[in-house]
DNA sequence: AGATGAAATGAGATAAAGTATCATCCATAT
DNA sequence: ATATGGATGATACTTTATCTCATTTCATCT
């Protein structure tokens, strides 16, 4: 709600959560919320010499606390954060050009608690990632005249380029 | 007697792989094996003294690439890696314990890729992973009469208790 | 406005997870 | 039985992240 706010969302999200706003905190938001692509922890601490790394760390933990960002686990295990806009996602992710966008499927989400009968325990919480070629990298895929791979849903063979495409099949 | 065969069912998959079946290899493989809840690469270390980090980690990294184990992203980041018995398959893992089962969802998947047209690009792969709370942790908390779940009090001090739990609004 | 004190910061040590190097070893094909 | 290229292990290194604690800063309370 009310998102009108003069400050970002994020410093709000911030104060929302009884968290001070300091000058630290606010660099770190301004320049998250720049990149509306997804983030490594190690570039933000690059872009902002002046702060101490604990606290690049420290805030975007909090920041994953009060669900402000998301955690992205890549196919390669590097991660990645992300601001989520929407409230609740999910994430695509290109396996070319590691471009992130967030989906929402409200029927998918009203499948996913059908399963919990099938499910022993208590559903707490979910995650669903969907690995794509973007647009753009398709493009670029189809100038290198490929006849190329993907056909199946997940190929066990290595047909050794090392893009996250080889890892895929979880 | 369904794994009637003399050899681990890892160790004839490197072998169809080409690779050597070596003695490190062969340990590796044992340990894995008897370990059907999920593992982190530095138990696997610790259990066999004698061999090389590189070689587990280089082993563990064969296996993925193979298909012939998976990757769980943990809520918190640990890496951990779990056998796939299971052609195709996703996860639940506990957020009280962390121990990982697999299962399968047909239905699931045939939403999934109908989420195709939604989708810009190509889906090249998915992840799902779901987050519960398992049967036994279940007893405990009850055992526990744990009055205590999302109300989400956010205490400021840091007081951290890192339990999976606090994360898992994805 | 000024004092106050808990919350937040920063520097650097430490930890955890994994990779690189390279001399040596050994599984496999012949 | 031997050759040979793939595999190993010791160690150093990298990356990602956390801990510690003395110092600083912000929000609040007069």
């Amino acid at each position: 709600m009310a998102e009108a706010t003069a400050t970002s969302s994020l410093t709000s999200i911030l104060e929302d959560n009884g968290y001070r706003l300091t000058l630290p905190r606010r660099e770190i938001v301004s320049v998250l919320e720049a990149k509306h692509e997804g983030f490594t922890a190690e570039e933000i601490v690059a872009e902002l010499p002046g702060l101490g790394r604990a606290t690049i760390y420290r805030t975007i933990k909090l920041l994953l606390e009060i669900g402000a960002i998301c955690r992205l686990n890549m196919l390669d295990g590097a991660p990645r954060y992300s601001p989520s806009r929407v409230e609740h996602h999910h994430h695509t992710v290109c396996v070319q050009c590691g471009s992130v966008s967030e989906f929402r499927a409200a029927t998918l989400e009203r499948f996913l608690r059908s399963l919990s009968a099938e499910i022993p325990g208590a559903i707490v919480g979910h995650r669903i990632d969907l690995y794509i070629t973007c647009p753009n990298c398709m493009q670029g895929e189809q100038a290198k005249r490929s006849v190329h791979v993907h056909g199946h849903g997940h190929s066990h063979g290595h047909d050794h380029d090392d893009s996250y495409a080889e890892l895929v099949g979880s």
